[in-house]
Parts: C-alpha cells; sequence; structure tokens
DNA sequence: CATGAATGAGATTTCATTCAT
DNA sequence: CATGAATGAAATCTCATTCAT
C-alpha cells in the first residue's frame, strides 16, 4: 500500500498491473510509461532498467504477502488455529491482491534461481505452521508433500477463481482452510 | 516421442526444450535456427510464423498427455483404481516429459483463454475420475475444490522435484497417489 | 589555477577531469553535475550548453598554455636560450597540468577547424621562437618541419609518461629541450 | 585493400571513413547503414555491435600498416637504409590511408590501454630500427626519446599536411626521411 | 541560484519475417 | 527445401535540455 503516489510508486504499481496482465517480456517500458501517463526516459530516473522494476516489484510483492502471512500466523493460538488462520490469510491475499499473487508465482516460474536472493519469503511462514503440525504429530507426511498439498491446492483456487471457473463466495477462505487441515491431518 | 526426426519434428524438439527453459517469448527464431542445426528462413518452410509452432506444440504435447491420461483411466476396474492410475500417470507424465509439461502450464499462465480452442484437454480426464467419485460418494467436496487439490499438488509436486528440492524416489507417483485419495475421501 | 571555487570554475574543473579522461562525448552533463556535487539543472545556471563548457574550456586550457609560453619566452636573453626556455616550458606545463594539456590536444584533433577562432594559440609562441632561430640562421630547415618536430616530439613525450611507458625524471625538461635544440639545429 | 566489396567489408570500410572524419561517438550505426546503402539492422549479421566493428577496424589497420613498415624495414641492406626506408613507408602510409592512419591514432588516443591486447604493433618495427642503430653506436639518445622524436615528428607532418598548412610535395617522404636521421644520429 | 522530475529526440540493439539465389 | 542477407518495426536505454518549484 503506497503511500502519497509518487512516481516511482506510479510506475510501480503501473508494471505489477501490467507484468500480471500480458507477462513481463510482453510488458514493454514504453506501456508502462503510457499507463503512467509520462514518458518512458523518464522511467529511467527512478529505475535504472526494466529489470530493476522487475526486481523491485518481486521484493516488494514477496514482502507483502509474507507480512501478511506473518501476522496472521502471530494472532493463532495453537498450530490448529495458526494453520488455519495462515491458510485463510493465503487465499485472502490472492484475492485482495490477485496482481500480486500472480506476479510472484510469475516470477517464480520464470526466474527460479532468483527467488532465494530474497530474504523473507512467503513459503517460509507456511514451512514454519506445517513443521510446527509435524511436530505435534498432527501432520504425519513428509513436510515437502504437505507444502505441495497446501500450496499447489490454495495457488489452484486462485486460478480457478480467477478464470472464472468457481465464484469467489463468502466464507470461502474458511471452507477451504478447513478442507485442507482435514485433508492433510488425515494423511 | 518424435519417429524417424523430419525436420518438422527436430523443429517442434527444439522450440519446446527451449520454450520450456527460457520461455516463449524468450527463445527466438534464431535460437530455434540454430538448436536444429538449420537456418531461420528453412523454418517458414514448415511453419508459416512463430505463434503457429507454439500453437502446434500445445495442441501435441496436450494431446500427449491427455491421451497418457486416457489409457491409464481405462486400465482401472474401479473408481479407486481409476483415481490412482490417473494420479500417477500424471506424475509419470510430468517426470517423464519435463518439458512438455512445463510447457503445457506455461501456455496456460500465458494463453489461459487460447486453451479452451482445443478440444482434448487432460483435465478432462481427472475431472471425469473425479466426478465419479463424487457420484459414488466417495469424495464429498466440491468437484472444482477437488480438481485443485488433485492438480495443484501434483504440479507442485512436480516443481519441488523439478527445482531440487525434493528427490525423486522409487515409487513416489504410488505414495503420492495414494495420499491424494486419502485427503480427498477423507474430506 | 582558480581562485576561490565558485559553481562555475568548479563546473570548468570537473569537466576538464572529465573531458581528459573519458573524452567530450562519453561525458554527460550527469556527470560533471555528480562530479562537481550539484545537479544537472544548476549548470545550466552558468553554461547555456554542453557546448559552451567544451569551448569556454579550451579558450582557458589555451590561453593558460599561451601564458606559460609567453612568459618562458620573455625570459630569454637570446635566441637559444628562448628556445629552450619555451620547451621547458612547454614540458613542464603538459606534466603539471595534464588534463588541460590532453584536453587541448583532444580539442585540436576532433575540432581542428574551431581553433582558428581563438586569438592565442601556442603555438603562435613556439612558431615565433623558431623563426628567429630560423632568421639568424641557426635552424635551417622550413619552420613548419621544425614545428613539427618541436611540437611532435615533446606530445609524443608527454603520451610516453602518462601512459607510464617512460618515468618522469629530475631534469628531464632541460635534457629534452637540449636534445630538440641540437637536433635542430643540426639540420 | 579489400577484395570484392562484400557487405562486411563495405561496413569496415564506411566506418572507416566516418570514424576518422567524426570520430567514433559521434558516428552512429545509422550514419554506416545508411553510407552502406542498407538498414541498421542489417550491420547486426557482420558484426554484433558498434564496438566489434570499432576493435576489428582497429587490428585491420593496424596490421596493414605493420605490414607496409614490415616490408620496407626488410627491403634495407643497413642500418640507415633500414631507418630510412621505415620512415618514408611510415609517411606514405599516413598519406595514402589518411583514414587509417587518422584512425589508428585517434584509437590510441582513445583506447590506450586495449591497444596492447593486439598482436603487431607498428611502433614494433620502429623500436626494432631505432634499437639497431643504437646498438651501432649511431644513434645516442634513449631509445624512448629517439621512439618520440620518429613518431611524433612523423605524426605531426601528416597533420599539417591533412589540415592543409603544408603543401604535399614530391619526394617530401624522402626528404623527411633523411632530416629525421640526421637529427637523430647528430645527438 | 539550485533542485530534480520530465521531455523528446535519438542511439544501440533485437527479432520475426521476407526474399533472391 | 535450404541459405543467409536484408528489412522494418519495435524495444531498451541515453542524454542534452527545460521547467515548475
Amino acid at each position: 500500500m503506497p503511500r502519497r503516489s509518487s512516481t516511482r510508486t506510479r510506475i510501480l504499481d503501473a508494471s505489477l498491473k501490467l507484468f500480471s496482465e500480458k507477462g513481463i517480456k510482453e510488458t514493454t517500458m514504453r506501456d508502462i510509461a503510457s499507463e503512467v501517463g509520462i514518458t518512458e526516459g523518464a522511467i529511467y530516473r527512478h529505475f535504472t532498467s526494466k529489470d530493476q522494476i522487475v526486481r523491485t516489484l518481486f521484493a516488494y510483492c514477496s514482502e507483502q504477502f509474507y507480512q501478511v502471512l506473518s501476522e496472521a500466523y502471530e494472532k493463532g493460538e495453537n498450530v490448529r488455529q495458526r494453520f488455519l488462520l495462515v491458510a485463510q490469510a493465503f487465499l485472502r491475499f490472492s484475492f485482495n491482491n490477485p496482481e500480486a499473487f500472480r506476479y510472484i508465482n510469475l516470477f517464480h516460474y520464470f526466474r527460479g534461481e532468483e527467488v532465494t536472493e530474497y530474504t523473507h519469503l512467503p513459503k517460509d511462514i507456511v514451512l514454519k505452521v506445517l513443521d510446527e503440525a509435524i511436530g505435534e504429530g498432527l501432520i504425519k507426511v513428509r513436510r515437502e508433500y504437505a507444502l505441495a498439498v497446501f500450496v499447489g491446492t490454495l495457488e489452484r483456487i486462485f486460478l480457478l477463481v480467477v478464470s472464472g471457473i468457481i465464484e469467489k463466495e463468502e466464507g470461502m477462505e474458511e471452507e477451504i482452510s478447513q478442507l485442507l487441515w482435514r485433508a492433510l491431518t488425515s494423511l
């Protein structure tokens, strides 16, 4: 959530919108400039290259997502609650920030290796909560399998909603979270 | 699995390799030509445009995947078996044809709308098996949620293996398939 | 030698440094601004264009060089002495003001025609001394050939020293000056 | 001396002409393309970058110059003759290939450090001849000083002729060469 | 006087596509 | 069928200069 929209922030916002809509390579500096309402050259006062925008944006979205999950995690008083809150926060973030969420995934897909350069990664929170549940004997499968079920399912739900195949309903986050909990603790 | 490699097939193979490695937009006609060992102009004897390669390739990979799932489906004698066989085939296909699998996902990610143009889609088999399980009362959640768990989890497993986070083990396909079955039927 | 460094003078100093290091076209207004520690816009309070800096600087360096040679010339009591003092002053100037000397040459190289716009040119002093020596019958070759030997040799010595091929030694100016005198008067 | 003008050669020729006239940075790819009569993009089939043209051209001109000096050197039967032939060849090359000669100097001026990357440098021949003369006791000054006189004088003569200050006359090369020999052997 | 954002023209480079051979 | 040179449009980036504050 940028403060007063400085040009820098407007460039980031426009880039996020366009990148998540059309892809990174498919978005030109001209696209970004005209979305912001400035000239291409002006962008270079704020960023040294297109790549810097791409990376700044990932760090920014990733950090936001991390914070949201982190706060959810802190609110839970026991493992089950933390799991449910984190899963809900995950979905809610994806619904409220579809561009950021899509962009994060897109970046993972194309720049997989670079991802490790960043310090706070959302999946770290997910793994923390899963490890706790495993530690207490509630989840019995390998942490990586549990991670795949957790993240894979939620991302897919997002895609189905975004593509209009499922309609987003009231209380969906809670329902899916519990579904995930039951699925994982039954294994 | 191309037969005697005609130039056309070699172009498709090279394209698949490069597209899945670097992305579609990131791959140039020159890249493809030099991977095949011909010149750029020669490609246009076989395809009218880069886009035609992209679409031909999707149809080809998608159909292959569909056939694999379809055959697995046919072999099962009851719902549970069909489910397990389809899930195993899904994973096996992704491990044996990582480029094709990655390309299919990549195409979905960037050309979402175009996907519906194609007749045989892998997810139709998955939905068929899920609908049966729902029909028999074995799975009790919405088909779309079940689809999300099924496809999301398996895709994620593939990504974790490809990125080296999980090591691929003997019998992994069976294990994950049963995990999915238990997870979905427990809901 | 700038007095109390006004911004204007600091701009000229910075420009001289950068121009002589990297070349004129290769140096941007931003480079100059950041070397001075001001912003690009501020430069335009002092100069109307980059080209004005370029020309002001040439006039400034050229005049300085001219003065140095001129003073040397005045100190000599006979032709031989004047020749030696001018040659020494020439070399000394190049060693003490490598940036200015390099810049003068660079300007000659790229803006040859513009050079004639300026009133006081260093080579006028050199020609004066050579003409005297020719007048007295001490040098017997065409003045232009003598000029070529004089200026060519000294510039080359400078380049060899600056590039580290010759080490600058105590008394070098005197030695080279006498070498030149002997060479030219022997012809 | 390029054979049949292939596009590659025409690009090099055009570049040499423009670089030596206007400078490297001052010459655009568009300038080169339109001089050759092709589009900018076409240049990139023959060279990967402007810089590659710049470097290829230096290697080419430098090698040519080296060969010319080398051949002159081989023809001389004693030190004095070799000296005179090399000096004449030096001047003749500069008059016959003013663009190449100017370009070589220009490159030295701006890319001094890179010059050492190249194997055959014209000055190596000059140094060889000077060292011989020093070895035989004919020249008594340091080789670097002799080099400065030799190269500096000849380059200056070229500049004076090119700028129209001296007119080029029949037999000038011989005259200047002997002038140089007398000057250096008198020291 | 100075700032710093912005402009606009232009530079280098990329690339799908065409075409003569 | 294939080559490889060329096109032409567009992309990224640069930079002298202007201008509101």
